[in-house]
DNA sequence: CTGTTAGCGCTTTCAA
DNA sequence: TTGAAAGCGCTAACAG
């Protein structure tokens, strides 16, 4: 029925007359290895569709050459865009990507971090969901020889490379963008407290508020645990504003709904700025304006952080941790150009 | 510096006083180990956090509790959803996901199928792209002992398991809806030639006039390749229509930009419907109606169909391959909603 | 330049 | 009920 007998390095060697080790070192370019040889080794090789046995190999050399990615959710198109990008970079490198999202709890954020560990990948990046208070385990991770690089969410306290999007100027050109137009009360809608993004971004708006000599008033900023706050929280604000800028995009998606219930109009009476530049921006009615977070940089960087920091591992150098601010672009649209 | 040495299960069996096979038939639940060697065992292992390697297991059963997925492309978010549902479902039955994607070239969707089967996947979920006019690399793949499950789309003369959305009906439905409102002239953007989902829902347009007695006019028929086509194509209709139904919701969206650009009303002059039900749809002005594809039960019958090739490989019975047609369901918004 | 040998961590006969 | 030993497929010392 099926052959279902994959060829390995034994069958090369018999079929050639030659040990394994010669047929293993041809097959690796070994340097004392005459060209002749090696050219009819990978010829049989490539004839019977032969594929060293990864096990073996990851047996052997403790390198397996999959790095694992962590991410709380494919919904947001901002993630699935790092991990398509990280995806390409990895591919082009010779790296697999095991893949696995964990949902909001912290419970199973931990135990994600976990079985990744365990599947023995040469590295994990992981877009953090929640504020770890205590990042022990996280650290036991690291002990045992896996790096961790973070993407989008700095976590204090811990020893690693982080990659995230330089929220602080993002909105703060934003909210300065909108002072120059000539709005003056201007809504921040808040982030969930727990995340870095949020506290940057809300001291983006207030620096930039701040730099221009603006008072800040702290009924125009909204905290909002989630996007389904967003609409109840703006029914009940009692003072009059002239723009809004967000924590991402679903904030802006709601607050435009509810100006649209208002018949408030945008962007005569109410400029609106989203955050991340979902592809979706081009499709509302007006288009949002948004801060585009350059989803391809964030893939390069983590990727060459990463690599870099598996190879310093194997030679037992030291690393160096940082964290890398990409820069961010404000991207205006219908939502913001005051006709 | 790092102790960076797993525990193994010699360090288990020598602290227990014990012999490695002993204690690897105590944690794998051997029926002739006494329970109270059996829990301490266990203690230990857990104290020690200990973790078989994956490869000296993989080497030895020839099974890997890892599936690979393969998807054209992150960008779409039915694609997306997918995955995600496939993640959770496989990570309830403990097995890892490889992800890869590989955009709309037929030589890079062969070569990741190669690099899956290389990978020692005990079985592939496929969203594949092209169509595989010869598809003996994927009979090469099955023979090797790899079950290939395909999701969205068919491959003729293939002996495989396929997951696909009930295309026609789904169409049918729409189309049906808009007769039924009166809708006459509606127009079918038609998607690119070689997917068998555009066959289908073309089909199912054509069907849903034909049992009306409403004649088909080839004109309002338009082939797009993509979506950038659309609205060029649109421009040159130079007959009257009413309703336009489309391959996906990214025509939809074209066409909803086109229509507002010539201030057609929606749904007044025409009537739109999309297809996938991206959740852009619900923040398009006006809303967008769609064709939902479930993605919670692609993803649980792919699951239970690999699963269960994977287990009648594993004991060489034979397996029936069919086709199971998921069942969609119109989701009427706005932009069909005739005030 | 090439073959022999040992061993990666685990499971699984085969004996005891 | 348990241990010793073999071996999964491959690479890397160590000899030649």
């Amino acid at each position: 029925m099926k052959p279902n007998r994959r060829v390995k390095l034994s069958d090369l060697a018999k079929q050639l007359g030659l040990s394994t080790s010669t047929v293993s070192r041809a097959l690796n370019d070994h340097p004392k290895i005459p060209h002749e040889t090696k050219r009819r080794v990978k010829q049989l090789a490539n004839d019977l569709s032969y594929h060293p046995n990864p096990f073996a190999k990851g047996l052997l050399q403790k390198k397996t050459k999959t790095i694992g990615v962590l991410l709380p959710s494919f919904k947001m198109s901002f993630f699935v865009s790092i991990i398509e990008c990280l995806q390409q970079e990895l591919k082009l490198k010779g790296y697999k990507l095991i893949v696995s999202s964990f949902g909001p709890s912290l419970k199973e954020e931990k135990e994600a971090f976990w079985e990744m560990a365990k599947a023995h990948v040469d590295g994990i990046i992981a877009i953090p969901n929640n504020d770890h208070e205590d990042p022990t385990f996280l650290n036991n991770i690291i002990d045992e020889g896996i790096p961790i690089l973070f993407i989008d969410r700095i976590i204090d306290s811990l020893d690693a490379n982080f990659v995230v999007t330089d929220d602080f100027n993002g909105m703060f050109e934003a909210v300065d963008y909108l002072i120059d137009k000539g709005r003056r009360k201007i809504i921040h809608l808040e982030g969930p407290d727990e995340l870095s993004t949020s506290f940057f971004r809300l001291q983006g708006y207030k620096e930039a508020l701040r730099s221009k000599q603006i008072e800040i008033d702290k009924r125009l900023i909204i905290p909002c645990q989630s996007k389904e706050e967003v609409i109840q929280k703006l029914q009940s604000v009692d003072v009059e504003f002239d723009a809004i800028t967000c924590f991402n995009d679903y904030y802006a998606f709601e607050a435009l709904q509810f100006l649209k219930s208002k018949n408030i109009r945008v962007p005569d009476d109410v400029c609106l700025i989203g955050f991340s530049d979902e592809p979706i921006c081009q499709y509302t009615t007006p288009q949002m304006s948004s801060v585009i977070q350059p989803t391809s940089l964030f893939g390069k960087k983590a990727v060459e952080l990463i690599l870099h920091e598996i190879q310093q591992l194997q030679n037992n150098k030291a690393i160096d941790f940082d964290i890398y601010k990409i820069k961010t672009q404000l991207q205006l649209r219908q939502s913001c150009l005051s006709v």
